[in-house]
DNA sequence: GCGATGTCGTTAACCGGTTATCGTTCTGCT
DNA sequence: AGCAGAACGATAACCGGTTAACGACATCGC
């Protein structure tokens, strides 16, 4: 098992788990709060525009807001102008979660990276930013082994 | 949005991409070749075994595991002396996924990590280890803030 | 104005994960 | 031998993801 892949695999699976933990406490799934962050940043998106800015695909959305909406977070609502268009939009409860999940997520940043001095930070923010640039771009270029394209861009 | 966790995730998300990319060429799921792997390591192990080295639970195992018996990959027998336990074992064709499917992954770590000097690889590792074990650590401990123990180990 | 094409959300089916629950079997103690 | 507790896998329900397909609506070109 290549040294890297496995690393970075391990780690992750243990900052979704401190992360899931940390956006249960409320009531939160995670991949819910970052919904949320898309219309913090911009209330009354569509899923589509939420999707891109997410990097999940729009059934992903679709789905994650229904339940969502059903939690009182959100509310769903047709655009005035193209009928094909639905927009979310947040509820004051979907509001009022800004600042506590905001503040979860920076903790648990301080928490995972106590560990590293300024100069280790650094490296490893420029290494893995290498890293996530050559995955992208083989993500988006046609492989040699393949007639097909790769799979679109996924960010998370 | 804290910047270690959204670069982590955001690689996260774009290698397993590349991952699972690279195992559908093989017929297999992501995650399908972390069971193959343990049971290349050890055949006739049980899904309790396989989901303790895997990281994962179970019941997760068992799912993919019927999947797989399907698929040709595995067969599950009881074991001989304790009627509780079964155990699964790899048919030829499980077998014969090994090379490629692990030169798959070296390829692959090849590939991501190509744009590292040696020195920005060891640094990345060096860092990232440490990342892994402040977070497996967080996990396995008490939180302050909550009277519940952390959720389990997770890795994968 | 009309038809072809593009865009959008929705739905279904699939996947790997999780927790909770249950029935069966085993182990250890009396 | 009998019972209580532990161990194991199986199952259900839930979750966030994916791809494929479809109907409705909008846009574009003639």
């Amino acid at each position: 098992m290549p040294e890297l892949l496995d690393l970075h695999g391990r780690t992750s699976k243990a900052l979704r788990a401190l992360a899931e933990a940390a956006m249960q406490r409320h009531g939160l799934h995670l991949g819910q709060d970052h919904l949320l962050a898309a219309l913090w940043e911009r209330d009354g998106r569509t899923p589509g525009e939420i999707a891109a800015a997410v990097r999940v695909t729009t059934p992903a959305v679709v789905k994650m807001a229904g339940r969502m909406v059903t939690a009182g977070w959100i509310t769903r609502r047709p655009d005035e102008r193209d009928n094909r268009l639905v927009r979310l939009w947040l509820t004051d409860a979907g509001q009022a979660l800004r600042e506590p999940v905001e503040a979860a997520r920076r903790q648990l940043e301080d928490q995972v990276t106590a560990g590293l001095t300024g100069d280790e930070r650094a490296a490893l923010l420029s290494a893995l930013t290498k890293v996530h640039d050559t995955a992208t771009a083989l993500l988006t270029e046609p492989t040699a082994s393949t007639d097909r394209d790769g799979p679109p861009l996924a960010d998370r």
